[in-house]
DNA sequence: GTTCGTGCAAAGACTTTGCATTACT
DNA sequence: AGTAATGCAAAGTCTTTGCACGAAC
């Protein structure tokens, strides 16, 4: 298990709330956290797999039961780019956000979660609806690809 | 072949969409593009499929693939209830709306895609990308469910 | 020593594909 | 007749599950 300065933080606040219910710290579940906490992309159940296939390497099995537990403990959130995959990121306390994922260079850009104040607002003095939304991932065309065109 | 008059309409200009690409009109097309059509829900495959299991019934892959087919050819929209199931509803062709899925009772609730221009005009000018969403599922809770707490 | 977690392999759920046959045009 | 579409069953993906062994508390 890793042990540096920077993430004695984290692994005991997860480590923690598993005890706190009863769960145990595992090397599985160390690993796996480090891996998503420390990435900035969104990242497969097989990408995870993949980034710890060395040493005694992790069933996938295990990978899934690990994420599945994670979100339900409010660590991860999935995130559905549409490609039949789901994806997670640890969620870093501050800094809500949105996705904007590019349809030709599938480039993932974030947006501050606060763009979708007004429209919430506006559903539920129209509806009653209450949106409660962590994660959208909008459909488009980056800068970058708009310019190619 | 149902053929009333009021199917008509719909029926010659997916019909003429298909022969205009060599593509052919056959009773799978004829009857899955009717379910969708007259359907005001959004299906699954499955839900098609069992729609139509009377009779000569249709394959469950002909299903999958004619759904493919009309949502390339633009006559169906894809939407995402995060059930792990696609669901498809027919683009009537006004009415661009996005839908609010309850968490507690699952009911989907419509609401017209206004409100989202503000946040994209929002976002193409803080970030150059182009938002082009036909259809947004928010997640959230209902007035009803809200009542009952 | 308990209890929970892991690995493995098998099973599940949803979707796609190959190929011979059938149905449009 | 000629080409595209269907049905069927097999194969593919991604994900979950059962169970005996191993690890954490």
């Amino acid at each position: 298990m890793p042990s540096t300065t920077k993430r004695t933080e984290q692994y005991q606040y997860v480590q923690e709330t598993l005890k706190r219910s009863g769960l145990k710290w595992t090397r599985p579940r160390c690993l796996i956290s480090d891996v998503l906490f420390h990435s900035d992309r969104h990242l497969t159940v097989e990408e995870i797999f993949r980034a710890l296939r060395e040493e005694p390497p992790i069933a996938v099995a295990t990978v899934y039961r690990t994420v599945r537990l994670f979100e339900n403990l409010g660590f991860l959130a999935g995130v559905d780019l549409g490609d039949g995959m789901e994806r997670f990121e640890w969620i870093h306390s501050a800094r809500q956000h949105h996705h904007l994922l590019c349809t030709k260079c599938r480039s993932v850009t974030e947006v501050d979660a606060d763009i979708l104040n007004e429209p919430k607002e506006t559903v539920f003095l129209d509806t009653g609806f209450q949106i409660d939304e962590r994660e959208i991932t909008f459909t488009g065309i980056c800068k970058e690809c708009k310019l190619k065109e």
